[in-house]
DNA sequence: GAAGCAAAAATTGTATACGATTTTTGCTTG
DNA sequence: CAAGCAAAAATCGTATACAATTTTTGCTTC
C-alpha cells in the first residue's frame, strides 16, 4: 500500500482541498475521453485492462465507475494486496472525489466480490479462503469450457486477430517481467472469449470469477517457474481458428484444471496470528 | 426509522401516487420486526421467501438491506411489474428512509440485475429481453444440475425435512391460488438446494439467475393450465432421499428444460408501442 | 508493569441542501 | 392545429454537516 505514505503526509493538516483536487484533476482528467489511461504503463497498442473489464459494474458512467475501474485494476494487477483497508476519505483524496462517490464505488466493488464491507468498519480488499478458491475454480471449470465451445461457433476473423494481438501483449508483459500486468492480461483473455460467445449472463459470471481468481492467485500462487501457461492460450487460439468447438472445450477445461492445481491450497487454516507469530522467533 | 411513517403521510400532498403507494404502504407496515411477515399468507412453519433470499446482497445489515429485501420480494412475487419506475423519493417515503439509504438499496438491486439504473433517469424494474431469457435458462440448465448432484451427496435429514415442508408450502400456496407466493416459493426451493450443496459461488449465481427468472416469467409465462410442475420438485426430493446424485442431476436438468419450454419466447421483438397500440382498437 | 477504564480521535452512517440534467408543460408561430 | 421553443417542475448527482460507532490513546489502580 504505497499510497499510505502520501496520505499521512497530506492529512497532517486535516483536509487540504487544494492539493487533493489538483491531484485528482490530474488523474480524473479524461473523464469523458478514456484515452488518458496512463500511456506510460500501457505499452504498445495492447488492450488496456481497464477497458476490458468494463461491463462488470451496473453503475451508470460517471466518476463512481471511473474509481471502480481504477481500484479494480489495482486489485487485479496485485498493486493492492488482499486485506488492505480502503478508507473512504483516503480513496476520496487520492481520486479527488467526495465520499458520496467513493462510497458508491466501494459498494459496487463489494457486490462483485472484490471488497468486503463491514458495518462501521469500512471496506477492505477481500481475502478468499481456501474453500473459496476451490469453489471459484470449480465453477470456472464448469462454465468456461461451455463458453469456449460457444465462442468457437461464432468467432469472426476480427475476433481472431484481437485474440492474437492479445497473446502477443501477454508475451510482452512477461518479457518485461511485469507480472501484475501479465496476470491481468491473462484474465482479460478469458473475458474476451466470453464476449465473443455473445452470452451476457455467462460473460458476467466469468468476469466475476476471474476477478476473484486474481485475488486467489495473489494469495495462493506457488509457481515461480512458469511462463504462466501462455501456451494454453495458444492452443485455444488454434482451436478457434479451426472453429473446433469440442477442442476448445477440452483445452479450456484442462487449462483451468491446470491453473487450479498450480495453487497451494494445502494449508488448511491460515492462522490470524500474523503479528505474534511473526515476531516470536526474534 | 420508524418516525418516517408520519413523514410519508405528510408529503403525499402532491405526486400522483395512486395505487402504487396504497399498496406499498400496506407492505411497509412491519419494518423493524421481520416477524410481521404477514402470518396470514405464511402458513405452517414454511420459510418466508424474504428470509431465503438473504445472502444475495453484499450490504452490511441495516436499513438499506431491509429495503433491498422488501423490494426484491415485491419483484419476485410479481407485485412490481417489469418496467415500473422507482423514484428515490417515492421509495424513501414508502419505507421512511432518506434518499441516501434508498440509493444504496437501489444500486444493490441493480447490481443483482433486478433493476436498471440510467444516469439522471432513475431506476426501474428490469425488463429482460427474449435473448436474456434464453441465456438465463441456458445457464441454469448448466449449473443447477451440477449443484443438485452435489447437494445429493451431502444432504442431511434436517435438510430433507425442510425441503419436504417447503413442497407442502408450495402446494398450499397453489391451493390458495396465490400465484405470486407460489412462484416465489418455487424459486426458493432451488435456492435451498444450492444452499445444501454448500457452494457459495454456485449459490450466488443461482440466486441471481432465479431472481431474474422471476422477471422472465412475469413477462413470458404462458401456461394457464399448470400446477406449476410441482411434481418435478417431488421427484427431486425422491432422488435426494435416495442420495442419488445422478438422478438428481438428470431430473433437475429436464425440469429446467421443461420450464424453459414453458415460456413464450417466439415474439422476436416486443414493440414499444404500448400506448398507441393499446388504444388503437377503441 | 499489567489490566481496566475513560476520554479522545478517527471513521463510517445518514440526512439534507444545492447544483445539474432531464422531462414536462404551456406558449408562440407558421 | 401541428411544430418548435422556452420556462417550469421534477428528478437525480454530489458535497457537506452532523450523529453514531468503533478504535485508539492515556491514565489510573492494583
Amino acid at each position: 500500500m504505497p499510497s499510505s505514505a502520501t496520505k499521512s503526509a497530506k492529512k497532517s493538516t486535516k483536509k487540504s482541498p487544494g492539493q487533493a483536487n489538483a491531484r485528482a484533476t490530474d488523474q480524473a482528467s479524461g473523464q469523458t475521453s478514456s484515452k488518458t489511461v496512463d500511456p506510460a504503463t500501457n505499452p504498445a497498442n495492447a488492450p488496456s485492462p481497464a477497458e476490458g473489464f468494463n461491463g462488470a459494474f451496473s453503475l451508470p458512467p460517471g466518476p463512481a465507475l471511473e474509481i471502480c475501474l481504477r481500484l479494480q485494476n489495482a486489485i487485479i494487477e496485485h498493486r493492492l494486496q488482499p486485506g488492505t483497508r480502503l478508507s473512504e476519505d483516503e480513496v476520496g483524496e487520492i481520486y479527488g472525489a467526495g465520499r458520496t462517490v467513493v462510497r458508491s464505488a466501494l459498494q459496487a466493488l463489494a457486490h462483485s466480490g472484490l471488497l468486503e464491507i463491514r458495518r462501521n468498519r469500512g471496506a477492505s480488499v477481500a481475502k478468499p479462503t481456501v474453500g473459496d478458491a476451490h469453489e471459484v475454480f470449480e465453477a470456472r471449470a464448469l462454465i468456461e469450457p461451455e463458453v469456449a465451445r460457444r465462442a468457437a461457433a461464432r468467432i469472426s476473423d476480427a475476433d481472431l486477430a484481437r485474440l492474437k494481438a492479445h497473446i502477443e501483449a501477454e508475451h510482452e508483459a512477461l518479457a518485461d517481467s511485469d507480472m501484475g500486468r501479465a496476470l491481468a492480461l491473462s484474465g482479460l483473455f478469458h473475458i474476451e472469449i466470453a464476449g465473443i460467445a455473445e452470452h451476457s449472463v455467462y460473460a458476467a459470471m466469468i468476469q466475476s470469477l476471474i476477478t476473484k481468481s486474481s485475488l486467489i492467485i495473489a494469495l495462493y500462487w506457488v509457481r515461480p517457474d512458469t511462463a504462466c501457461e501462455s501456451h494454453a492460450h495458444h492452443a485455444l487460439l488454434d482451436a478457434f481458428v479451426k472453429k473446433d468447438g469440442d477442442a476448445a472445450h477440452a483445452i479450456m477445461r484442462s487449462h483451468l484444471i491446470d491453473l487450479h492445481s498450480g495453487l497451494n491450497l494445502k494449508p488448511p487454516v491460515r492462522k490470524e496470528t500474523s503479528l505474534a507469530e511473526a515476531l516470536a522467533g526474534g
